[in-house]
DNA sequence: CCCATGTGAGACATGAATGTCTCAGTACGG
DNA sequence: CCGTACTGAGACATTCATGTCTCACATGGG
């Protein structure tokens, strides 16, 4: 294929090897690199060209989900309507990647040392700012912080693409379930 | 100390390096067999005097995870009172645990494979069959399945002990938050 | 005092994953 | 048809955690 390299097909190839690792690790996070190769249909050789190694996968891995979050954050329109319903819309986008979210949510390792990627922080005051928003406008109950709302939804998230992944609840319940229960604890509530 | 050996303080010793093992795998994951043994104030000789290896070392922090759990659940006392009450009380009682827990809960490998251990599926019939009883008395609703709540209960633990041992939250309202989210998403609400 | 037990320190081999390299086969464009 | 570019397969060295071993030291009881 010539000289075309590095603006077609190699970037598919490269996103299409970065999601098939993001399906392996989310079920399996130790798996080999070997292994990862193999799940995209690729030699561990090619898999090397693609990725210096382990490691810089897993920030490729980062970057990805980190850039999927703020998609889906745009598109969620956090500012306008509702609080509540823009969580709604938020879930709903954020969904897909949920997957991805909670292999890099336990990959703790990332976040040793002071080089973590600004990205999350990012994301972080973009949450924290909706459900800080609708505590402002009375929607939410202000006695649950922001921080711990949004930390709630990461982890919420991580444990519906996990009991999904599982079959322990349904693929098609996902968004529903985890948006009924963080509206319904960060609701404000007429009556005890 | 001669021949006292297994009765009392090899047991004594064992569990403090167990505690001290949970409480270093809970920050760090990936921590070495020989870092396992610095925390807890030991060489890594003794340490494989006690578990044969690392796989050794695990089973039996599920072991003591599953006991503490077990306990929790017992001390809660899940079948008496309001099902809110008893949520309650189980998350305020499990809340030493959390951070072990939520090393288990992320360690996946351990239910790869047919050998997983059978106490965390009678420690999840135990809050099921808890979420049931909330939902036969009226008390909540009936659109989240008792084990997606259950899930979602695993899943609030691990973040709030994680956001604690960030400094996202305070310790101190560790169980109120998580109860006051859990719970808010489970009651039936008379007005939407 | 002497012996037994447990411990720490360290050497050593092992295995697995990783990273690097070479080489041959293939596909595509010129 | 030829040459370039990419790929897969495999060999290879390296690194690191692990598991096992020996030996010296300390403690505590007989």
């Amino acid at each position: 294929m010539s000289h075309m390299g590095y603006g077609c097909l190699m970037a598919v190839d490269r996103d299409h090897v970065l999601r098939s690792a993001a399906a392996l690790l989310t079920r399996k996070s130790t798996a080999t690199m070997d292994e990862v190769a193999r799940a995209a249909g690729i030699s561990r050789a090619t898999l090397h060209r693609h990725f210096a190694g382990r490691d810089a996968l897993v920030r490729a891995l980062e970057a990805l989900g980190i850039a999927e979050c703020e998609a889906a954050l745009d598109a969620a329109r956090l500012d306008e309507g509702p609080a509540a319903e823009a969580v709604r819309r938020l879930v709903g986008a954020i969904e897909p990647a949920a997957g991805l979210l909670a292999f890099l949510y336990t990959e703790n390792q990332l976040f040793e040392g002071e080089g973590q990627n600004e990205g999350w922080a990012r994301i972080d005051e973009r949450i924290e700012a909706l459900f800080r928003r609708g505590q402002d406008t009375g929607e939410f109950r202000i006695d649950l912080t922001p921080a711990w709302l949004t930390e709630a939804c990461y982890g919420l998230l991580a444990s519906g693409a996990w009991a999904v992944s599982e079959g322990r609840v349904a693929a098609r319940d996902f968004t529903y379930m985890i948006v009924e229960l963080l509206l319904g604890g960060a609701r404000r509530r007429k009556e005890p």
